[in-house]
DNA sequence: CGGGCGACTGACACTCGCGTCTGATCCGAG
DNA sequence: CTCGGATCAGACGCGAGTGTCAGTCGCCCG
């Protein structure tokens, strides 16, 4: 049945390719077959219909992420094992730039079933986190402020920064964005300075308050997403 | 005319209900015009087709984000100024949660024309947060990294905050957010320690390097949005 | 009063893509 | 060579959802 698993997987190769490049949506049944290079009926044979081959694509990516996670042990220096679960985590995506593009801009709104499992998911984990920065905080590693909104924020920021590395297909030095994402986990990206209360008024290159720079188009850009 | 622009406020209002409810594809003609109380013709006496409502909506809504945006001034405190900007990005977005969550979860992956114009408006937004971080590197007000890893992290996870608070559609403390995101771009959520190189073997609740508590579960959180 | 106008209606015809099915073809095993 | 299973090409029927269009209705104006 070696043979059989083979055509199997040479499909779903071709139908993530198809996925990746137009969109759930956008991607037909006959898009998939001609890409696969197989007939209509064929395709009927190893998979029940559109949604079964897409929810096993999605299936199988999600496999390799939770197989990237480690839980941080508190008992040893954190800071390389932190470094090294984000490196693991942009290694899943970005060696798999179809599948990351499918998940991290596709999977959401297919149909009240599969946003439920998501959403289900989601919460799960979302609590998981939670109680992890909790216990972090407790611990005295972890600075005050809601868990969740902490969590939310974190996860959002590496989503987005991999899905735009992934969209934008440009040359990615792994080793330097790890680094950037946990600079920012690690003491943000304002200047930390003394509580200079300098109204500074005047001109002359004088640094003002410590705080960073966000301008207009910020936001802009958030919502493009 | 303004009885015609009522009725095609009301329309327009409908929709985005709608759309709110069940995702743009899931959304149907039907669905709307049901909602709005109006006959399916009338739909196209006012719209050319769900697109052309969908794009509508999505415009206003942007419009009102950019009209929230202010560029941050380097000569004056920067705290108040982004704790504000913070602030009417909040606002804006949870004043209307249904436009909220059409525009963090459905606008992307419509078509490839949407697409195409969604991913214009980012890069376009993407390089003027460029530009600004830099400009704040250069000031020194903001720390090094690469500028557009920063701008895409800090995007996403404004998004993600909201797209979960107007999601789960829980009672939202917009100060205490305001001020938890902050903290984040200010700091980072790990505290700050001297590199104390303890390999800290043994057991004693002694706090080893000062990392972060990011388990397991937190990335399946990621994916799931 | 009646004729015309424009907003509105909803049944209808049409398109699109899915999933099935049929008969032909290919190929390895016996 | 022959048989059977796998595959092929593509025609087919179908249901969902769209956009249209002939017709209705209330209103105003002469």
């Amino acid at each position: 049945m070696t043979d059989r698993e083979a055509r199997r997987q040479q499909i779903l190769d071709r139908a993530r390719d198809v996925f990746a490049r137009r969109g759930y949506h956008q991607a037909k049944i006959d898009d998939i077959v001609a890409a696969a290079g197989v007939a209509r009926g064929t395709f009927y044979l190893y998979f029940q219909d559109k949604r079964a081959i897409f929810e096993e694509l999605f299936r199988r990516f999600w496999q390799k992420i939770v197989v990237s996670m480690a839980r941080i042990d508190v008992e040893r220096p954190v800071e390389p094992q932190v470094l090294a679960q984000i490196r693991r985590i942009l290694d899943v995506f970005l060696d798999d730039p179809a599948m990351a593009k499918i998940l991290l801009s596709d999977a959401a709104g297919l149909d009240a079933e599969f946003d439920r499992r998501l959403l289900a998911f989601a919460s799960d984990a979302a609590k998981l986190l939670e109680d992890a920065l909790r216990e972090g905080q407790d611990w005295g590693l972890v600075k005050p402020g809601s868990p969740s909104v902490l969590g939310f924020f974190l996860v959002g920021g590496v989503k987005e920064v991999l899905l735009q590395m992934v969209r934008s297909s440009m040359p990615i030095d792994r080793e330097a964005t790890t680094r950037d994402i946990y600079a920012v986990l690690a003491r943000g990206i304002l200047v930390e300075t003394p509580k200079v209360k300098a109204r500074a008024a005047a001109a002359g290159a004088k640094r003002p308050k410590g705080v960073g720079a966000k301008g207009a188009p910020k936001r802009k850009k958030t919502l493009a997403g």
